[in-house]
DNA sequence: CTAAACTTTCAAAAATAAATGAAAGTTATT
DNA sequence: AATAACTTTCATTTATTTTTGAAAGTTTAG
């Protein structure tokens, strides 16, 4: 296979892989580019690898930036901003878990909380029904999100790191 | 909160965590109302309590009996199909992980196996350092898509309860 | 201070994904 | 084998998400 075309193919299925994973595809994109790039990359490279606009690479710069995947970085004497991408793969791992965890499940914990306790007076089979059912989500929800921010912890960790090892 | 106030708010939040996860918004909102229906519900039953039309409900129910996540049964005598969803939450997680991990990682995977040993000949550095983050970046999906693996066989075993004990 | 170099913003356009509903398909009943 | 009860399909419509690009904003250098 051509350098490039393996180039192409790794970007794409990086972009398609985060898109399926609540990281839209440019934004995906742009982090793969930057990832396999052996020196920091201009905007201008960003635009003209990836064929996008400069507002579509500014944007998902940023937000890859909000979520601490990806650096700016400054060159002597040029004017210009260049960016890397995160190296180390746990830490990405790390970072993309507590994203997620801050944007989206925490939010949803909450209103799991008020509703499983928030219509206790009412004594039909049905209110009954729901306050134990999504009392029972509301705890295997809080478990998955701290079973995802404790992996994050994994791998400083002896017993995580045993763990693992048993795990193969 | 009123009842119907709080079940509202429950499948709506509930279509929200699930179109996050890749799972859309529908098909979410039909199984949140599926986990708290104290009794199996028909097709119309859930047309009428989403407001969506026949065409909606049919193809997300079938989506979400293709993931083995609700399942038909029949009541006795009468004609049409009524809908369950799988109560068992550890059940639901190993099977919403099978999928996703069937869908989306294995394939990915295969890809990025092929990149990543694909220009071994060429030698800029550009392609040498694409290979070994490629390399790299395999590794990791491979043991992020084990772990998954991993832990669906947890509930069931005696170490693996240990280490939820002491991950609280 | 001001012009040049560069970045961000955001309203409008384009692309993508999801929903509708009527027609086609299926299965059970008489 | 005809009809009724119900489900699935899919071309079209609708809603949502993403992208564009030009204008506004910022920073640096002279």
């Amino acid at each position: 296979m051509e350098f490039k075309e393996a180039k192409n193919k790794f970007v794409q299925t990086w972009g398609a892989l985060g898109s399926q994973w609540g990281i839209n595809k440019t934004m995906a994109q742009i982090h793969a580019l930057l990832m396999i790039a052996p020196e920091p990359l201009s905007m201008e490279d960003v635009m003209e690898e990836l064929q996008i606009s400069r507002g579509n690479a500014s944007m998902n710069l940023r937000a890859l930036m909000d979520w601490g995947i990806v650096y700016k970085e400054f060159k002597q004497g040029e004017r210009k901003e260049f960016f890397i991408a995160e190296k180390d793969l746990d830490e990405l791992a790390v970072k993309i878990a507590q994203e997620r965890s801050k944007r989206e499940i925490k939010p949803a914990l909450k209103v799991l909380k008020e509703v499983s306790s928030a219509v206790k007076e009412n004594k039909t089979d049905e209110a009954k029904h729901f306050t134990e059912q999504t009392t029972k989500l509301y705890d295997f929800v809080l478990k998955a999100d701290n079973m995802l921010e404790k992996a994050t912890e994994f791998k400083d960790n002896w017993l995580g790191k045993l763990v693992m090892k048993i795990m193969k």
